[in-house]
DNA sequence: TTCATATTTGAAACTGTTACAAAGTTAAAT
DNA sequence: ATTTAACTTTGTAACAGTTTCAAATATGAA
């Protein structure tokens, strides 16, 4: 489980491999999932019988710095984590909760968008609605996710 | 100050125009800052003594559910409310916490998006980085808002 | 005025996240 | 091997924004 890529990628950018953060980093790696902490840590925590979640949330933090993940803000109930730093939008499934990529983007040029005097330093595109798996099975009307 | 086309607006939506509601729903007509509830609540309190923080919580809530206005919840710092419900991005400036429109947008559409099967219920786009008068002062390093 | 209904309040609960001090780990220098 | 310094991890408590809820208040029709 211990993969070396995931401690080289770590090193790459400029992230001490310790066990947890390849573990961490590994479980992004290997499930495209867009997890949110606690999938995270449920996930880990069985075979990693020491880890906290606040190493979790540590880790986390630390890769989004360093720019080997992004961070998926686009609702309260708990931030997403995506491996892929790829400039791409998310659809978030009311129903199920799942997350889902969006790569086909609109091209977007920031003297058209009417920002030229702007610094951007971050773009974000979130879809909210119904997958197709919840729009077949009428689960319209879900409460949590 | 008692607006009487903001409580027709608020009719309009099937929404009865308490005093509170309406003061609040004046605020966000009159004040197109994208205002948190705290900036709301700050503003309309001294002059309405009985005002609780929670009726403007309930109040912007069922706003939002019969879609008179809309909610940007762009960070985790406390969620914005705009009386404009067109369609459009917003941009955060991370060292003001001002929050600006962008209303030239690109078309998106959803077969182009690979979106064919899901429901799209909405859609946000948020910008982040520093506006034009923060980039002029250099105010890059800012923390808070 | 009475009654039913709707609104508002204030406090407490809740959620995701962060801060922090203490404890544990690692590895270079002695 | 031992010391030392730097880094990592932990668990708890604090925190911020928001929601819940029962009690209090207001509204308005009969
Ligand atoms: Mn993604
Ligand atoms: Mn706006
Ligand atoms: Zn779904
Ligand atoms: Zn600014």
């Amino acid at each position: 489980m211990k993969n070396p890529n995931t401690a080289d990628y770590l090193l790459s950018h400029g992230i001490k491999p310790s066990v947890h953060r390849v573990a961490v980093m590994n479980f992004l790696l290997n499930n495209r999932i867009h997890p949110t902490v606690d999938t995270i840590y449920a996930a880990l925590a069985p075979s990693i019988r020491t880890l906290s979640k606040t190493t979790v949330y540590n880790s986390l933090k630390l890769f989004v710095e360093k720019e080997a993940i992004q961070v998926i803000e686009i609702d309260d109930k708990g931030a997403r984590y995506d491996a892929c730093c790829d400039k791409h939008g998310h659809f978030k499934c009311l129903a199920c909760g799942g997350v889902f990529d969006v790569f086909k983007m609109p091209y977007l040029n920031q003297d058209e968008l009417g920002l030229s005097d702007f610094k951007i330093t971050d773009c974000q595109i979130y879809y909210k609605g119904y997958c197709p798996d919840c729009v077949k099975k009428e689960m319209h009307f879900n409460s949590n996710n």
